[in-house]
DNA sequence: TTCTTGAAGTTGAAGCTTCAAGTTGTTAGC
DNA sequence: GCTAACAACTTGAAGCTTCAACTTCAAGAA
């Protein structure tokens, strides 16, 4: 707050800056939340005709038992909001790729991948991660890997619980699911 | 393609399919680069008023030489799109933070950086930083953060040549720029 | 010179996500 | 048994990104 000149990312750090080594690391970092998304997206739409939300959406209901999912739960699982999923289902319901089954207990509605969905993602499942492996796995050490996902599920694990994905997401993350994969 | 069935990620690996070392990192990875861009972008949007990538520009804008750039270079910096770029840019204009000038060569635009740009980047920073710090640097411990520019900046080398973003996107991203930060 | 090609931007439409504001069953209090 | 409050969606509008098409300017070929 006070009128000397001030630079964005100061030789100097003030306080509690990025040190150099955070500040290279979160370069590279931005870069790779930006561009792996986008590319992975752009493939499998490209080649499946499909976002990778979608797929993600899918390939959760093939390994849930009867291919279903309380949306709620859905939600979740594929880290999205409960609007985008919903609007998603009503995407992939008109493609006939999952059906909407009202669920048990009162409010609950299930999405549920019907023959033709599972046709579908099995057609694209070796495509996506043959993409996957090829911009991610081969590039790395087995040792990386391992560095990977510690360091992501450290950084998830901070994630998950406050999160501040606007205030509807983030009722929908309040609950999580029992199970796991 | 034979008719047995079928499962997306089968406890036996069919050829070079993932193993669990790398499904798991993979899922994780996945939750990071969905949920973190998530998480920051909805920060800055409402102690800020903008979006990340409207940060990000103006934060490279604001180190360059005459805090201005041609678009080309700073969609290439920015991580984005010619196209992004040039609707964010007239957003930009719209609230006066930053101005079109008309470069040098040929057909080149400038995005330059307005002091009002500027001085409501200086106001985001802190804000911004203070949550990357929270969400990625504070759960890392030093070896973490080495480890997690090492990597990424491994898929990146991967990413920045090739990548699938379209093609307008794969266009504007083929030349590189020549300096670095 | 004139033609062709390519690079750099711009633009509008289409599609997706977010946000806010509804519905509608459920549960808890009284 | 009512009523209030909540949980689980749904919906439509607004905003952002992508995509494809188009415009311009610059160079090189003929």
């Amino acid at each position: 707050m006070n009128k000397l000149k001030r630079q964005l990312i100061p030789n100097t750090k003030p306080a509690s800056w990025l040190n150099h080594h955070e500040w290279s690391a979160w370069l590279q970092l931005l870069a790779t939340v930006t561009l792996l998304p986008a590319a992975i997206d752009s493939q499998l739409q490209r080649e499946a005709g499909m976002s990778h939300f979608e797929f993600a959406v899918m390939a959760v209901l093939s390994q849930q038992p009867g291919r279903s999912l309380q949306l709620k739960d859905l939600a979740v699982v594929a880290n999205g909001s409960l609007s985008r999923l919903s609007h998603v289902i009503s995407r992939l319901e008109r493609q006939e790729w999952v059906r909407r089954v009202s669920g048990a207990k009162g409010r609950a509605t299930n999405a549920e991948l019907t023959n033709q969905g599972y046709r579908k993602l099995m057609e694209a499942g070796p495509i996506h991660f043959a993409e996957v492996r090829r911009l991610v796995f081969d590039v790395l050490t087995p040792e990386e890997v391992n560095d990977l996902g510690r360091v992501t599920s450290r950084i998830n694990a901070g994630l998950i619980p406050v999160t501040n994905l606007g205030p509807l997401a983030r009722r929908t993350r309040a609950s999580a699911l029992p199970q796991s994969s």
